[in-house]
RNA sequence: GGAGGGAUGGCUGAGUGGUCGAAAGCGCCUGACUUGAAAUCAGGUAGGCCCCCUGGGUCUCGUGGGUUCGAAUCCCACUCCCUCCGCCA
């Protein structure tokens, strides 16, 4: 959620935002719902001061004056209802409105439309040369027997997937590895609910515009099959719950910042995807994934720095996986509504010759905090909204991709990456 | 799934129709006393919104609705928590 007062001051910056983030929203509108809004909760305020003094004084009175008064009053709470049932009509408007605009991105964000616009800012490792022909994750996992496709989608449809023996080893490996490297880092662990509610998915700010991104948990209904909801869904990133942990609370500034991690497995819809990435384990509607969450103080230099701190987090496993990756500048229309600032890290995969996205990092300045309500006492006393961000680390099977791809051997097997093998028993090399 | 109990400020907890945003205690802050601290004493101590913003108004006693001139208090619905029984990883 964005401040208000800001937005008052200068509606132009939020709509030269919308715009450049390609959002539908209409900031002059908004304004004028605003100025409506004030109105009516003004009169509203007058009305009510009134009533609560005649109120007050009923008590002493007597008589025909008692009487008068009471029809007076009995007048006056019918047209204050009147105006409350406008002002609450406006109030859902401008509320759901209010949701939907965008932070406005730094100066140093790339304009463009889509992820086509991204801009590389550095690249790390070499990419591989093979003397033999590659085969892709798909085909090497099949033939090893360590991803099931079919038997996935037999069980739950499409983009659905076993991972089976040391598969699942690898994935857990992998997760694990990530973890630790975490935790000497500071990073707190959480296994948190994958289960979430509407709060948590708005105050993140994957909700409202996301629902058709997440599974909504609930009860068929036996006479017409209906979803009779819950009002819980699943998580598509621990982000939803982690980062809302501390919402409603006011913490300490000794506190931060607060270094947490979330290991959880995320559900996506993807909704609307319908012919993108059908092959393999690109995207699928369950994973694994290691997401860094930072709260930190609400001042900018604090948040690139710890920006530029889970990015290289993410880096430094990348380089000790040995994966030849490289890091974009999001474009401001692949931004999300309320980043300010958005990393991507995208990680060499052969069998797509190209680079495929496998981490995000994002900077929120208080659009999050603000929905969460999640504050701090600064060093003057006051209370603020604190700052998050958030970064990927490790999301599998998606990069079980790029380690099956370049790990892969002419025989068919593959070379556990070294970093792993303590995580699979010492085992070096998956074979038939 | 069955039976019961509960939700009030940072915490404990009083309050069953009118001057209650709310007693008391604890905690915290400020001041006095003290070499310092403790103890003691005095004062202060929720948040949101709106305005003609050194001030004023309004809303909030789990949430939403209702009754009433007036609701923390009465009525209805919902949510969450706790205890016991049953079932269960």
């Amino acid at each position: 959620m964005i401040d208000l007062t800001d937005l008052r001051a200068r509606p132009e910056a939020y709509q030269d935002a919308a715009k450049k983030k390609r959002i539908a929203v209409d900031v002059g509108s908004f304004l004028k719902l605003d100025e409506t809004r004030r109105g009516l909760i003004l009169a509203i305020d007058e009305m009510r001061a009134k009533k609560n003094a005649v109120s007050k004084a009923v008590p002493t009175m007597k008589g025909t004056e008692k009487e008068k008064t009471i029809a007076q009053m009995k007048k006056l709470g019918d047209e204050l209802k009147a105006k409350e049932e406008e002002l609450q009509t406006i109030e859902v408007k401008f509320q759901h409105t209010l949701l939907l605009l965008p932070g406005i991105p730094l100066d140093r964000v790339p304009v463009g439309k889509d992820d086509s616009e991204n801009v590389e800012i550095r690249t790390h490792g070499k990419i591989p040369k093979f003397a033999f022909e590659i085969q892709s994750h798909m085909t090497i996992g099949t033939n090893l027997d360590i991803i099931d496709v079919p038997r996935g989608v037999k069980i739950a449809g499409s983009r659905s997937y076993f991972l089976k023996g040391d598969g699942a080893r690898l994935e857990l490996a992998v997760l694990l590895f990530t973890l630790d490297h975490l935790a000497k880092k500071g990073f707190t662990p959480f296994i948190p609910p994958v289960l979430a509610n509407y709060d948590a998915l708005m105050g993140t700010s994957y909700f409202p515009g996301g629902e058709e991104q997440a599974y909504a948990i609930g009860v068929q209904k036996e006479k017409d099959g209906a979803l009779e909801s819950d009002g819980l869904f699943l998580i598509g990133t621990s982000e939803v719950s982690v980062a809302s942990y501390h919402s409603g609370e006011t913490l300490a500034l000794e506190e931060l910042p607060k270094r947490y991690c979330g290991i959880s497995n995320c559900f996506r819809r993807e909704a609307g995807t319908y012919g993108k990435d059908t092959q393999g384990l690109y995207r699928i509607h369950q994973f694994q994934k290691v997401e860094q969450v930072v709260l930190c103080e609400n001042d900018p230099k604090v948040s690139a720095a710890m920006h530029a701190e889970i990015l290289q987090n993410a880096e430094e496993v990348l380089q000790a996986l040995e994966l030849p990756y490289r890091v974009v500048d999001v474009c401001t229309g692949d931004m999300g509504r309320g980043q300010v600032y958005k990393n991507d890290i995208e990680t060499w995969m052969p069998s797509r010759n190209s680079y495929g996205e496998t981490h995000s990092c994002s900077t929120f300045y208080d659009f999050q905090s603000r929905r969460l309500n999640m504050k701090y006492v600064a060093r003057d006393g006051s209370k603020k909204f604190v700052h998050t961000l958030n970064n990927t680390c490790i999301a599998s099977p998606r990069i079980l991709i790029p380690i099956l791809e370049i790990y892969q051997n002419k025989d068919g097997s593959v070379t556990i990456p070294e970093v792993l093998r303590p995580y699979m028993g010492g085992k070096k090399i998956i074979e038939k």
